[in-house]
DNA sequence: TACAACTGAATGAGCATTCATTCGGCGGCG
DNA sequence: CGCCGCCGAATGAATGCTCATTCAGTTGTA
């Protein structure tokens, strides 16, 4: 029910125009920042009048929040397809690490405005938090949850908090990705993060290079 | 020098005065954003004119950023201090974590300005970054080589996906207590957060709360 | 002609910043 | 010692500008 994206009033306009008009918000908002972009800025972008824009959206902030909404409905739709063919925890939670750095690693202003944006005021996090971070999370949880339940992951750390270490280590990957000037594919590093997730830097002696502890 | 945080006239006006606009500004960004923060709302928490918060700072921005630099750069000087009495890679990993849930966990509105208005815009972020973030990752980069160096961390994963691992798990821990509303210690995470970081999540066999690295 | 889609100039609210004015304290002078 | 006049901090109303949003009018099509 909230924010499906199109604009209140009756007939369902230009679909193509619609998504111009995302697509171009997206992209100024990842140059200029969600406050510092005018209206006339996305519709010059998408080369219409500004009114037009209030065709499709009732204001500034719901673009926002769908372009937002779309991108993170549709990759989680992904996500868990694709973690539901996979039968252990592991290679669950190596899968979704993969499709997080994948989904924004090929958009980066999408990958921008989620960095950044999103995180602009605590009412827009939390409300996002809310919906959606939370529903991700719970994905992460569950494969933690699984595996700690079959044995293969430690059961004395809180799942909890190693879903949010997880989370946290990807999601900067992501910023650091976004803030660095090179250029590098951001989903070759999911199996680092995934590898120090599940075997630490201390390696615990099951790795091909890993060093043992001095004598 | 960048950001002294004094506006540029003459003479040095009242110190307390000073710190006491500084913290309404952190107070009332926290709580309503950069953005949606009036000159007004700070002065008049600071009980303050409008116009005095001008004697004190160059213009609205300049107040965020010397709260930023302020507090950053004490928690940085307290942070290497600490780091350097320490002997072992994982001690200063495990007193780093410690030491960062702890500054931003002793100040909520703090925390919130680090976590959310720091972000709101490439710019601001990316200017950050390459001031200071940058030098928090040098401690933690510092003590990740060195335990490759000595053999104790692993030797196959890139010094720099590493610390960013590490960063980015106690950051989310940060953004998780900013957003929760259950009171917690903020600083209680730190050790299960190394304890992941540097044993996994598939634990390695060292299962130990408090894993030591040399036998 | 009728109707929907679109346009873009006009409107007006919101707010950072300025600056003419006030005020309190201090040093010099009678 | 007490009074005067100055200085500069503090004030807050006024200014001016920047947009988000609206809407009267235009265009194109059935």
């Amino acid at each position: 029910m909230p924010v499906t994206g199109n604009a209140s009033s009756g007939t369902n306009r230009n679909a193509e125009k619609y998504q111009r008009i995302l697509d171009a918000a997206v992209a100024v908002f990842a140059d200029k920042g969600f406050f510092n972009s005018r209206i006339s800025d996305i519709a010059d972008r998408a080369s219409v009048a500004d009114g037009t824009v209030y065709l499709y959206f009732k204001n500034k902030e719901e673009i926002l929040m769908t372009a937002i909404n779309t991108a993170f409905d549709a990759f989680m739709s992904h996500a868990r397809t694709e973690v539901e063919k996979l039968p252990s925890p592991a290679q669950r939670l190596r899968r979704l690490a993969f499709l997080h750095l994948n989904a924004l690693g090929s958009n980066r202003n999408l990958a921008v405005v989620f960095q950044m944006e999103l995180r602009q005021s605590t009412r827009f996090l939390s409300e996002f938090s809310h919906h959606h971070m939370v529903e991700y999370l719970r994905l992460v949880r569950a494969a933690i949850h699984e595996g700690q339940a079959s044995g293969v992951f430690r059961r004395d750390l809180s799942e909890k908090i190693a879903a949010n270490c997880f989370f946290g280590a990807l999601d900067e990957m992501v910023t650091s990705w976004v803030l660095s000037a090179h250029e590098y594919r951001l989903s070759n590093v999911a199996g680092s993060v995934v590898d120090i997730f599940l075997n630490g830097m201390q390696g615990g002696g099951n790795h091909a290079v890993a060093p043992k502890a001095i004598p």
